[in-house]
DNA sequence: CGCGCTTGTCTCCGCACGGTGACTGTTGGG
DNA sequence: CCCAACAGTCACCGTGCGGAGACAAGCGCG
């Protein structure tokens, strides 16, 4: 593509950046590409086609090596498991949780922060949302699974207050932080709420936090 | 699509249902087949040919009386004004709301209800959320507007309680409402909440509850 | 060395899409 | 009665898609 000036020279042209045979790099850099692709331009064009442009290859290389677009995105799913790990920390920041409050408020902050700069896992979450296909039902597993695991890991022996669903109302907090990023992401607002500087994020940060303290004290 | 094994039979076939020329309920026909396939299908593969097939006539007809795509997204949007007449009671249901609270309460349920049995709009909030056209744009302005009008009428002159950023709140609660609501069209469940059964439902909206009384009193 | 397997590329196919121009048939006003 | 305006239809174009098969080149193992 660069090249493109050089065609109308083709004696000399030629150096045709020979790629190097190298199976386990370009399954790489195929996987690469396709989670590049699904983060920055979403699930509307995620195609064969487009995901072999960017990883510079071609296509018949994406059927060969991971069997088609479904198993890539099985692949993308498996390498979400690994998205807790790097994005959201282990600990506590050093902080004591004393209550399940202090708990749900840390982590919802801290599962906002995730969405928030992690444009792949968002663009995930709009795809389970608008369609059902097995593909994104593989995606959607994984997700939830890594997701799950993180909250177990970080409730430790925290219990929520009696009388309370935590598991409803944890559902609806998280479906909240959820849509307010999608909703950022798409229109720099939600509902009226302008969700573009860091003021406005201060803003929704605050009421959230003021939620989750209101449920669970 | 159900004559064709008449295909083979030619001669007594015929039958054409001649379309009587009738432009305007041509235009309701189209533009009722737009919003039925968008609300049954979603946006994914709502196209010009789509509507037109579903819409019984030649898409040219679309180009005609909409101007094609976006002018057709445009009529949906403008009938979306109505929404809120068709499918929000305007009343309070005989109760009388004394407090902010009461008010969130009783608003934040009856948005549930009328986004769970509205398809439409539904997937035009999956919609707003997945993508950044012009056409999502438009719809999305309408929907907004027509949402803004609404709460501003129920509100009626109850104020929020000091010191609570009531917008944010407020866009919080939405958000955790629509997502919910996508969530469950999706996969039947959120985060580990099961949607499915009328009970599931009873048990997310006591947790709603629960969460606009605790920020609200 | 040389054969064969692997890696990578190229071309082709059928299909559905959005979009356009030309056509047919009906209707109503002069 | 006739003709222009109009509703509706049809055929076609270019494009991009997913998919498959044929082909070229490098590497490894005997």
């Amino acid at each position: 593509m660069l090249n493109d000036p050089m065609v109308l020279t083709p004696i000399v042209a030629a150096e045709p950046e020979k790629r190097i045979r190298d199976r386990s790099a370009t399954e790489k850099a195929i996987l690469n590409a396709a989670k590049a692709l699904l983060a920055e331009e979403g699930f509307q064009n995620f195609g064969i086609n487009a995901v072999a442009r960017r990883a510079g290859c071609d296509k018949q290389l994406i059927y060969r090596y991971y069997g088609g677009l479904n198993g890539l995105v099985e692949a993308i799913g498996a390498d979400l498991g690994t998205w807790v790990k790097d994005r959201i920390p282990e600990d506590t920041g050093g902080m004591f949780l004393l209550t399940y409050g202090d708990l749900m408020e840390r982590l919802s902050l801290l599962f906002l922060e995730a969405l928030r700069d992690d444009p792949l896992v968002l663009r995930i979450v709009a795809w389970e949302v608008s369609e059902n296909t097995e593909q994104v039902r593989r995606l959607s597993e994984a997700r939830s699974k890594a997701l799950g695991l993180w909250l177990e890991r970080m409730r430790g022996s925290l219990t929520p207050p009696k009388g309370v669903d935590a598991i409803a109302v944890n559902a609806i907090l998280f479906a909240a932080i959820q849509h307010i990023v999608l909703s950022a992401s798409a229109a720099e607002q939600c509902a009226g709420l302008a969700l573009k500087t860091a003021k406005d994020w201060e803003k929704a940060a605050t009421a959230l936090k003021r939620i989750v303290r209101g449920v669970y004290g």
